[in-house]
RNA sequence: GCCCGGGUGGUGUAGGGGCCUAUCAUGGAGCCCUGUCGAGGCUCCGACUCGGGUUCAAAUCCCGACCCGGGCGCCA
């Protein structure tokens, strides 16, 4: 901005011994006390607040004016003079020498960012660059990018390869979910619900071990707290390796990733007040039967071959207490590529990663061989015709392999202790919501 | 998609036929106040989702639309 002064610190780091300094801090009006000799002007930044003391007798009256007339959340940038002074919040308030007003907000304010008064969610998705001016909601999302990383340097460290698939495909690719439909010029396309043909055909390759965090489509109706039709999927895929290889690499990976929070995020997590549980591999495994059996103690029937209800899910969850994972699941409930056990065809390596309030991911190893492949893709009433692609993968050599998909707003939402799940993505996409 | 619940100032709420020119908080405008830190005190401003209907009388009851919340289903 012309003749603007940049900032040169943040609200954490004006400190008491930096008294006499001059610095230049920038950020947000939060608030503004007028004691009437004395006039409090509460910065806000990312890091925190500091506090802005003007003395009727000794400031000028242009400054005073100009102070006096801020609106809350207007955008202003403060060089002063740092001042000890114990009275003052962080033991240390600056005196302003000149103040510029980058941006003014207009009143009044479509929500409440002080925080004293909690707004519906709705109306905070509204508006949410100013929803996240609100410290609390802001820190979800420096946990999420922690969250991130940390998953990244789990998977780095394991010899993982990042890869980006494409998100637009060709025709219904995997059955099952229903997609959103787009137009590719002057052909139909959707947007993918899943990177799992692609990375699986990346075990083709040589690259071993994959792992893509990217967006996933999924335009199925569901209207819940734990749901979203844009979500954000943590896939891995691992060549010469079994579904028991990569049921450990989870746990450790969620284990990892909770250890690192715990670490990194502390000041996050104490704005959200959430204290994070040990969580230690491995993760009890309990079989789809005797999931059944256990439910049926509590009077939850179920068919053997059924999928799990919401109920049944929460009933378990209940149970188990802590992370678990659902194992050796019915064949029929399991996509077409998972990998049936030899001597029992019925049930498949398939396991779900399980949070006692809900699922949180699934994998399974995969079919390596070609024509069971094909065969599988047929009994599932689907055409290998449409799997060509796919298929011909299988054809010149594909290693055994296995792999996961793990919901990053479950796990965050999970970890955090957060009800509904829009709270921990930026911009939701939900039945009802397209905008902003 | 189904079942419940709900839409009141900018925000969050109270009120469920007449006591409503509608409560409280927060906010906004203004005044007073030299250490606030959810500052305090005083004054003022600002709202019944929309459209039909019932009734002497509707924020309140009925019908419809739109929007929202919760649960379920659906979802590898």
């Amino acid at each position: 901005m012309e003749g603007h002064v940049p900032r040169t610190h943040y609200s954490k780091e004006i400190r008491p011994e930096m008294d006499g300094e001059e610095v230049v801090a920038a950020g947000w009006v939060h608030e503004r006390r007028d004691l009437g000799g004395l006039l409090f002007l509460i910065l806000r930044d990312r890091e925190g607040f500091v506090q802005v003391t003007l003395r009727k007798d000794r400031t000028s009256e242009k400054l005073l004016e100009c102070v006096k007339r801020l609106s809350k959340e207007s955008v202003v940038s403060v060089r002063g003079i740092v001042r000890s002074d114990k009275r003052a919040p962080n033991g240390c308030e600056l005196i302003p020498k000149e103040i510029k007003v980058l941006s003014v907000a207009e009143t009044p304010l479509p929500l409440e960012v002080s925080g004293r008064i909690r707004s519906e969610l709705d109306t905070r998705l509204d508006v949410r660059f100013l929803d996240l001016r609100i410290p609390r909601n802001r820190e979800i999302f420096r946990i999420r990018s922690e969250v991130l990383k940390a998953i990244r340097r789990f998977l780095d460290g394991r010899g993982f390869i990042e890869v980006n698939t494409p998100k637009i495909v060709a025709a219904a690719t995997e059955g099952g979910t229903a997609l959103f439909p787009i137009s590719y010029f002057e052909r139909e396309a959707f947007l993918s619900q899943s990177p799992q043909l692609y990375k699986q055909m990346l075990m083709a390759t040589g690259l071993d071990r994959v792992y893509e965090i990217a967006p996933i489509f999924r335009a199925e109706e569901h209207d819940t707290t734990r749901h979203l039709n844009e979500a954000t999927s943590a896939d891995i895929e691992a060549a010469f390796a079994d579904h028991e290889w990569v049921m450990r690499t989870l746990e450790a990976l969620i284990a990892s990733v909770y250890e690192n929070i715990r670490e990194n995020s502390s000041g996050s997590l104490e704005v959200l007040g959430v204290e994070l549980p040990e969580v230690k591999p491995p993760f009890e495994r309990i079989t789809y039967t005797e999931a059944l059996e256990l439910l049926a103690e509590r009077s939850v029937e179920l068919e053997w071959g059924e999928d799990l209800s919401t109920a049944a899910e929460k009933t378990l969850g209940e149970i188990m207490g802590a992370h678990y994972f659902i194992v050796e699941w019915p064949t029929s409930v399991k996509p077409y590529y998972t990998m049936p056990f030899e001597s029992r065809e019925e049930v498949c390596k398939a396991f779900d990663l399980m949070h006692p309030r809900m699922e949180l991911a699934s994998g399974s190893q995969r079919i390596h061989d070609y024509e069971m492949l094909r065969a599988s893709i047929e009994r599932c009433g689907l055409s290998p015709e449409s799997f060509k692609f796919y298929l011909d993968a299988f054809r010149y050599g594909m290693p055994p392999h296995a792999g996961w998909g793990l919901g990053v707003e479950r796990l965050l939402m999970t970890m955090l202790e957060i009800e509904n799940i829009r709270e921990v993505i930026l911009f939701p996409r939900d039945r009802k919501r397209l905008v902003p």
